[in-house]
DNA sequence: ATAGTGGGTTGCCAAAACAAACTCACTCGC
DNA sequence: GCGAGTGAGTTTGTTTTGGCAACCCACTAT
């Protein structure tokens, strides 16, 4: 009879939940040539330099959870556009807040992907709490309740 | 007709470059566990569920990237506390990003884990423009600069 | 003296990623 | 009609990565 104790099961939570779907390599990259307009198998394939196979599991898979939808745009050969779906379009702040990080920490030089803001100025995310509107700095947030 | 540039190279931006940093398999897990306040190795094992050996790598590479730090605490034998840097600190919105859109859209139920804003709300994060200061919605960002 | 803990390392195996080539169903230029 | 080209994959064979269990060392607690 062993005495070890294992390690009590990982702790459940909506990131881990979010990366089982869209954590996987290639996947955000993906997700932000659709956001850029691109639509194509073969352009997404050039954009991100993802492998065919992967980026065709990748697809299918974003496909069936909800985040983008196929649409054949062509009957014969049949040929599809890969569009996102609403839930897909709301990992904006998600692609937005990677990108700022990147330019941020990781990116030498100036930002190679630019948003713009409708009120014309260069877009920089920044997080607000939803209740109050105040942006978010420092130490403002704690944990209210998480598994034990 | 597609109006879309063909790419001969990937397209290079700080979300693949955010990604090339914190992109690998359990890295935001145990950036999550920094952030809930664990620092201790076996304890990241326990609450993430990555295989020690993983995380021994991934642990090392953050550290050469510089998001996070490690600390002795013992030296005989040696014993280390793994904490964010202030780079490593302001992924928060990455975090918080994924966290919503796990809950609005994967999480079924109530959110297992909930931050608390100073205004006393539970928080949840909205992405304004840091330029106007008014909150992003729909199709308010357009490409200002893509690909050089 | 024995067991337990913290933070790894080692070895082995399975799964996934990769690049390149191949397929299929067309379309276009001649 | 014929060959070249294109779009969207699929197949093939190799390389890399991930996962798991066991082991190790230097302590600490009983």
């Amino acid at each position: 009879m062993s005495t070890v104790t294992r390690a009590a099961s990982p702790r459940r939570c909506s990131i881990a939940s979010a990366l089982d779907v869209i954590g996987e390599k290639w996947s955000l990259l993906v997700i932000r040539e659709l956001f850029l307009g691109v639509r194509r198998f073969n352009d997404i394939v050039a954009n991100t330099g993802a492998p065919r196979d992967v980026l065709t599991a990748r697809l299918r898979r974003l496909e069936d959870l909800g985040v983008l939808t196929r649409q054949e745009y062509s009957q014969r050969p049949p040929r599809y556009e890969y569009r996102l779906t609403d839930a897909g379009k709301e990992l904006r702040p998600v692609i937005m807040a990677l990108k700022q990080w990147g330019d941020d920490h990781v990116t030498d030089g100036p930002p190679p992907l630019v948003w713009e803001h409708t009120c014309g100025a260069e877009f920089v995310p920044r997080t607000h709490c939803a209740a109050c509107g105040d942006p978010v700095e420092g130490r403002q947030l704690t944990v209210r309740s998480a598994r034990a």
